[in-house]
DNA sequence: CCTACCGATCGGTAGG
DNA sequence: CCTACCGATCGGTAGG
């Protein structure tokens, strides 16, 4: 009888893999081997490779709807939800970086049923959003922009933090959330502000963070680091967190 | 002797294919397929399939450097720069869709010596971001935020767009550049502003797009597009352009 | 969970 | 650019 949690470390090896080296370059070997078994006895525990990649693919979903629910439900003004649901976001992304990465890429590799069912989660979860972004326009707090560009600029924000967070480096997920949501409250240009527009933790101009662009070393980076992503970027220290 | 633009061509039916299944899920006789021809055939042209993924991932990271790099020289306002190299990395991801994936898909599967090279042109990219918003910053154009952050906020949104940017949809690549350049520049907070804010394209809100969360449909989508990306989200209509 | 193995398919080559 | 083929490896199975 298969000890309990041999499941669990079978889909633990298989969110690694599948997010350093992707769905089909990652063999059924691989994940036994990460496993401590060989590739046919992997074959007691799952049916096939695919229901892997699915069970990541869901689990993720499910991690940002249970996530935001609460603060979308909550009655907090519009402009903290916004501040809270990032944060949960982030959190989610910084906290299951393989199993995010996982979900952001390798969704093409499911197949259409699966597809469909993931989007249906997807669609859910923006919905959430663009709740929130619409009550702060009813509100007079927000200005009446676009909701699905404003939900766009802060799921862009939040989802690409995948490619590049480092969670060594000297910021943690709500700090990095933060800044994001005071930049997209308040804006780029300075103030002349009528209310309380909090200053946000925005500013110290010296501290530093990574590329708007893929990290283009992953794995092979400098250090080997099984759980991805390079620990260092250009060997500055400079990344977040 | 090989008719010339047969090399292009190929170089079209890897980056196709690369952008809908993925680097390790394509074969070489898919992309010989493609190309018209036997996989054998393919050698004549090429030495291995890693060349493919290399010249796309070379040409899509040259794309946008070239496409920003007179903006970054030119004499406009910060505010102005940014507007137009927003609109000119939009640009480059709407027009190339296909290379724009695979480069932020699939560098993970170049060889070590390759990422590090394509890892150099995304540094010197970034460095021209960061160049226009020091200068917003000191100028007094821009908040004296992290100009790290500013910079991943803006190109978080621009890179994020292959994941739902729909070429068939209401609104063109500036349009879409400019939604999120005003927001970002003015922010969700409601004015209350010194100077001359032009109110910018935002506002209309009944105008819809897609979503903040990957496209789980892809190239299983209903209707079969040979090159991707479905054309069509909830059957309503609303993607952008 | 292992041994032993399957049919299929992979990237690439030889020789024309 | 084709024919013919290679060694390796793939996801998965049978039988214990």
């Amino acid at each position: 009888m298969p000890r309990v949690g041999r499941k669990e470390q079978i889909l633990a090896a298989a969110t690694a893999l599948f997010a350093r080296k992707g769905y089909h370059a990652t063999t059924v070997r691989d994940i036994a081997e990460e496993a401590g078994m060989l590739s046919g006895s992997l074959y007691a525990h799952i049916d096939t490779k695919q229901d892997l990649l699915v069970a990541v693919v869901e689990r993720a979903a499910e991690a940002f709807t249970e996530a935001v629910v609460p603060i979308a439900r909550s009655g907090l003004p519009p402009g903290e939800k916004i501040r809270a649901a990032m944060r949960a976001h982030v959190r989610v992304v910084a906290e299951s970086r393989e199993a995010a990465t996982v979900f952001m890429h390798e969704w093409r590799a499911l197949d259409e049923e699966r597809r469909q069912a993931a989007l249906a989660l997807r669609d859910r979860y923006e919905a959430l959003w663009d709740g929130m972004i619409r009550e702060g326009i009813a509100s007079g707090e927000f200005r009446p922009v676009d909701p699905k560009f404003a939900r766009l600029l802060l799921l862009s924000a939040a989802n690409w933090i995948y490619q590049w967070y480092n969670p060594d480096g000297p910021l943690g997920p709500d700090e990095v959330a933060d800044r994001f949501t005071d930049l997209i409250l308040n804006g780029l240009r300075p103030e002349p502000r009528a209310e309380g527009s909090e200053p946000g933790p925005q500013a110290p101009a010296q501290r530093e963070v990574a590329h708007g662009v893929p990290d283009l070393r992953g794995e092979a980076g400098r250090v080997p680091r099984p759980d991805r992503a390079g620990g260092e970027d250009r060997g500055d220290g400079l990344d977040a967190r």
